[in-house]
DNA sequence: AAAAATTTTTAGGTACGACCTAACTTTTCT
DNA sequence: AGAAAAGTTAGGTCGTACCTAAAAATTTTT
């Protein structure tokens, strides 16, 4: 009855969001401790998961030293991303949502919503490039802008 | 990292949803077999979630017998069945989905959105009474029409 | 550069949710 | 009543997400 089997788990998709934004930030490698403040978890939690996500391919993993997100990881971060970003848009402007509200409320369901729904949502608007906190809104290759 | 507790999972509200249509297409007690089959798991799997559901107070069980939703179980189905049926509207006027891909659509999606995001929804379109398949769209306390 | 402090990892758990099979019990059908 | 069908119980498995305590590596003092 439940889900079949994903790539990633929901839990798993919000560390590559969270790296992902840490990578950018900071540019450099994203050291445990911060990954597991930002997450609220215990540091021996987090080793535990850049584990399973470099088993994954998602991102390199060196003990002791912090970690990047692969081309795949990346991949798989703005997937997220531009789902998260296109709901805020759908609510701000559809909703009136305030910014704060948009994000949490797209932060739950980012991850359950199919790539349909969001290219639909992309093409509704005429694919935005931006969220409404002006972050970039990543393309898909299958939602193309309409030639003019 | 994640969710906080809460009163039922993702999958006792997918049999929620499930018991109470069939409730209501029967009007009787809703047996066992019936549900396994809709799910599609094993009927011993089934035994085990109606014994949970009516710990929790959501259902009557009586051993061999058949269930039904108690009060309490019919206002969390309805609670999850306005969001299913609000989101399909969302997604059939604003977004052209015909009515089985809203459907989908809604049911990845409907556990996940809050109330909040739902009533917004609702006022949008000014509180419709039926879903794009013409069933019901259950009132919420919080939600109400703007006296005209 | 050695000692101390901090960070990170490993090992070895717990808890829970969702599922299963096999054997048994109850109900239903003929 | 006896056979068949439905439902339950007992006793598992597997996966995900956590945790603590101790050990190892790195970094920061002094």
């Amino acid at each position: 009855m439940l889900n079949a089997e994903r790539r990633i788990t929901v839990n798993e998709g919000k560390y590559l969001k969270l790296i992902y934004r840490k990578q950018c930030e900071e540019l450099s490698r994203v050291k445990t401790t911060l990954i597991a403040r930002s997450a609220g978890v215990r540091p021996a939690t987090v080793t535990e998961m850049l584990q399973k996500l470099a088993e994954k391919g998602l991102l390199r993993y060196r003990r002791y030293y912090g970690v990047r997100l692969t081309e795949e990881g990346i991949a798989e971060a703005r997937k997220l991303l531009r789902k998260h970003r296109l709901l805020e848009v759908l609510f701000v402007r559809f909703l009136n949502y305030n910014v704060q509200k948009a994000c949490d409320e797209a932060s739950k369901l980012d991850y359950h919503s199919s790539v349909n729904l969001i290219n639909a949502i992309c093409q509704t608007y005429e694919h935005p490039d931006n969220c409404p906190c002006n972050k970039e809104i990543f393309r898909d290759k299958d939602c193309m802008r309409k030639t003019v």
